[in-house]
DNA sequence: GCCAACGTTGGC
DNA sequence: GCCAACGTTGGC
């Protein structure tokens, strides 16, 4: 059990989309950077906790609370020409993006990027480190259980 | 819209 | 395999 952070950009893809979408369960799709991917392919297992959280939008920061909803399988979007995702070195013989479903868990209150910034506790985060861009990264047991309690949300285990 | 930081590409 | 040029990310 592992826990991660995602970004989304709320004009594509809220964290309100994912709790109107059927089963709240939507599918993670559009990362083209490798690291993220190979986190995903290699790390990612049902059941791992999610911060949504929102970029590149007027506040910034963690909107909702996720899960791993399946494992990782070909990203549809990269074979669309149509897409903005399309991939053209990309084949269904040798897919070279992934998805994985994710499901909305609570919501809690909204906790900005400014507000994480003066949080001690967090101040090792990826996404809080100078020049970070990764749309996925790693969050340790501690940096998730402070992000939950300012938000306000405790998960039952399940 | 700006720009710093980072990732990718491609010529050599 | 180096590295300059280019493209992207994402906060501000």
């Amino acid at each position: 059990m592992r826990y991660w952070l995602m970004k989304s950009e709320p004009d594509e893809v809220s964290f309100a989309d994912v709790l109107a979408a059927p089963g709240k369960t939507v599918a993670w799709f559009g990362v083209r950077n490798y690291q993220a991917r190979n986190f995903m392919r290699d790390q990612m297992e049902v059941g791992d906790g999610v911060l949504f959280y929102h970029s590149s939008c007027a506040v910034p920061g963690v909107a909702g609370i996720a899960r791993v909803a399946s494992g990782a399988y070909p990203d549809a979007s990269q074979f669309d020409p149509d897409s903005h995702y399309f991939d053209p070195k990309a084949t269904r013989e040798q897919p070279r993006w992934i998805s994985v479903d994710v499901t909305a868990v609570a919501e809690g209150r909204y906790l900005p990027l400014t507000e994480m910034r003066g949080v001690a506790a967090l101040e090792d985060m990826v996404l809080l480190q100078k020049g970070s861009r990764l749309s996925i990264s790693p969050v340790t047991k501690g940096q998730w259980d402070k992000v939950l309690e300012l938000m306000g949300v405790s998960i039952s285990a399940t």
